[in-house]
DNA sequence: CTGCCATTTTACCGGC
DNA sequence: GCCGGTAAAATGGCAG
């Protein structure tokens, strides 16, 4: 009763594991991140006041970003290509792929 | 203005810090899991589906039950067929309005 | 700096009011919605399948059938037995209370 | 064959009748919205970015909000008392539940 | 155990 | 017409 091929039935099988096996690992470091917090608390920080923390500082990064995008998006709006090179060729940024 | 000792405020640094690092770990996982899914999808196969099958073996048996259960009595109780025709009753008729 | 004519600069501000004049009502209904599933929760019920029926209704019998069968397949084919049974195979095992 | 009560039946019916008036308003709603961003696109206007200020708007204040309750978070932390009545006793935000 | 918050998932909209 | 990205919804998890 395999309306789906052979092969193609090994092939789901096999992204199925892969992606079982990295949710795990992601569980493992979401554990991980929970024992932090908690040996944080025994030492008597608050935790949720460090949670704010971590989410400012990731936030700031992404803001600035937001704030460029917008301006990019504005610029072009107006018809002002504003330096070829420049904003484009930027390397300084946060070199993510 | 150091309301927090000096050597807590090292600690804290040090906390936020391990945290910072595992989340961008996890983060990395996550990134990993939407190649494969990206990957799956090119091979032609429905990513949805798929993250329900994932979701149905995550669940246990008993809570799997358990929902169905509910949700027949639930369509019962307000008058909708639904039908949930799995792989048992698929094919006998039932022309839906 | 207008490199938009001042008519153009008054429509797109009516524009921008009209619509954050429907957002408005749109996140009042909103609001109401959740008032809604909030109540039905106080009276026992839950929300979490109500959820779910909403859903099922939304959907027409085809687009249910296909998905239903989609599943089935794919759980076929990595040889995960998962028997969704809805309210056909019920009775027959685990004497639910 | 109900498990459920008459009554408790007849409850859930109405709730799910409630539900589906409130979500078929904010559907009427949300075609509307994307009347007038059709009716701009037509006028020249660039959609994307008009999105764009309408998020803007929105999102300023929150970062507001956000910001207020970073502060509380804070001043709490060090154990800083402001104004017992103030900005716990405002009236004057957004009257929400 | 309840309410919040983070993550995940779904639906939408514009582009190609 | 499909695909990709982006915003809303919903689900699950955590702290209190």
């Amino acid at each position: 009763m395999d309306a789906i091929g052979d092969s193609a039935a090994k092939q789901l099988k096999s992204f199925i594991e892969r992606i079982e096996r990295l949710e795990e690992e992601k569980a493992a470091l979401g554990d991980d991140l929970k024992a932090v917090y908690a040996e944080a608390k025994a030492f008597g920080f608050d935790t949720k006041i460090m949670r704010q923390v971590v989410k400012l500082r990731k936030l700031d990064g992404r803001d600035r970003d937001e704030q460029a995008a917008l301006l990019d998006l504005y610029c072009a709006a107006i018809g002002f290509d504003y330096t070829p090179l420049g904003r484009s060729a930027r390397g300084l940024g946060k070199g993510d792929e």
